[in-house]
DNA sequence: GGTCTAGATAGACAACCTTCGATGGAGGAC
DNA sequence: GTCCTCCATCGAAGGTTGTCTATCTAGACC
């Protein structure tokens, strides 16, 4: 049923417009748990930052401060949550954000009144 | 500084337009880890989507499933991140979403790139 | 006053998370 | 082959989180 990386056909419901099921929860909430470390968000912003969209961990360790295994380990974990993707080229491993991935989030945590009268214009 | 609720300026440049700051990281962190329990989640989806925008704390702990000090507790998280407003009124405290506060998330998430193509507009 | 209801707080406990140093494994250079 | 670099995995320490039961506070009502 997944279209692009896991993500379901109820991806695109606002938060706000109706009750979430609690599978739905479950796997919204396993992508904001991703989120919800401030070097995580460090890391996917300077991956998606970073010339080409892609970076590799020797790129990225140094500016967060943190030990080689520690960010390997929070890629792991953005990796798995569907944000972030991973490719071996040589000895290299270079991570890009998964297309579509923030913007899915972005979706649902989209106000469905506010949100129509300020921004959408066609 | 506050605009509403603790908002900063900062907000609105998309997390992939360009690396963010520490200290943007650690507070854009914390709403995410509002979000990071599926309880949560679903109290927020909850409150949303009640008749009014509002619901006390009656109204949603039997959905959820858990305990009365349990769903406080949840909301009190969510009303510390800024994402839910608490009212007192009489015996019953009624709890709604902020304003603009989840939306300033989806902006956080929007893909500056992709998103530009397929909706705006003007 | 006394009683009931709605909700918050306190304390406890198990589970999980973040971080580290040490180690292991795979690819490139020589 | 040997060495070196890049990165993942392992194991452990310390902190944080989610949940419960028990208790407390504050209104409403009689």
């Amino acid at each position: 049923m997944a279209t692009i990386a896991g993500q379901d056909e109820s991806c695109c419901i606002p938060l706000t417009a109706a009750p979430i099921t609690p599978d739905d929860a479950t796997e919204l909430s396993r992508k904001f748990k991703a989120l919800a470390d401030p070097t995580r968000v460090r890391l996917l912003s300077l991956v998606a930052a970073h010339e080409g969209g892609e970076a590799c961990v020797c790129d990225i360790t140094e500016p967060v401060g943190l030990s080689q295994p520690t960010v390997s380990h929070h890629l792991k974990i953005l990796v798995e949550a569907g944000l972030l993707a991973r490719e071996q080229r040589g000895t290299w491993a270079f991570y890009s954000v998964v297309p579509g991935a923030l913007g899915h989030l972005s979706d649902v945590l989209r106000d469905p009144i506010a949100r129509d009268a300020g921004i959408v214009a066609v």
